[in-house]
DNA sequence: TTTAATCGTGGGTAATTGTGGATAAGGAGA
DNA sequence: TCTCCTTATCCACAATTACCCACGATTAAA
């Protein structure tokens, strides 16, 4: 599995083309063949899933019993969904419907999660964290959640 | 499992480079591949874990159900998350963002735990030792918390 | 007390990475 | 078939980073 981490801000540029940090290119697994799923993601912002992984969370998806609730999920997930392979450059480019729903302009925040990227808008993401909780208040909320889960 | 012991101050440079104490590279588990995860923690200062370990915790993390919560929680730790290798001197880079938060000037204190290693500006660590409760009280507070979760 | 080795600190240099633009290739429509 | 538009590949610059070397202080040994 490809493990992402830390957080970088980089530009996009007027061909919606934006740079995957050399970071996460060295751990992007060979089996995602150079290529990412961009999809929507809670709170307008986008994810990038190595190719491989995707494949997994979708057979996951596919899985689930079709209630109007998923199949709902299916079609919004679809109209936004796109595929790209990295140019020379370490690059991916977005389609503009994507770029549109994540607000992005100029600066881009990359976050790097365990097996995704999440691709914000900086404003955005910084209001974001602005708006959440206390960093002390959620962290010991989470340690508590996982005392419980065992 | 590495074990961090003791405290040390050492400096910060302008590079944002902090060095890890000997004894503390020499406890290093070989799994971590000379690299540390550095991450926020409670009352603004940073924790280094040792990249195996933190690999774990990731894990757990990453399997818990993508709730509104716990997605908040992904994005305020990856917020201030990097990784570091340390380089020829046994030193490893903090980056601005982690650097303000912990509000690390110039003398920085590095206290080891058992698992991972927490890095303070040094004024502000001997400010809140100096706040904390009376010794005695924490100490039987905390062994009762113990005898509970269990 | 002197000497030697080890560890922490600071700075200079060269390679790498991110970014923008130019050029070539491919496809659609007339 | 030709032209225009879109997409992809290539090239070049500049800022940043990481690597390397050297000094000094502290500790250990003789």
């Amino acid at each position: 599995m490809s493990r992402f981490r830390g957080k970088f801000v980089y530009t996009i540029d007027s061909k919606g083309r934006v740079n995957i940090p050399f970071k996460f290119r060295k751990v992007l697994s060979p089996g995602a063949n150079e290529t990412f799923v961009v999809s929507r993601a809670p709170n307008d912002c986008l994810r990038a899933y190595p190719k491989d992984a995707w494949d997994s969370y979708e057979d996951e998806l596919a899985s689930r019993p079709q209630t109007p609730e998923t199949l709902q999920l299916h079609r919004l997930l679809g109209n936004t969904l796109s595929e790209s392979t990295l140019d020379k450059q370490g690059r991916i480019k977005l389609d503009a419907e994507q770029i549109a729903i994540a607000g992005l302009v100029k600066s881009i925040t990359l976050i790097g999660y365990t097996g995704y990227i999440e691709i914000w808008s900086t404003e955005r993401f910084n209001e974001y964290i602005d708006k959440a909780d206390d960093f002390d208040k959620v962290f010991f909320q989470s340690v508590e959640a996982g005392l419980r889960a065992k």
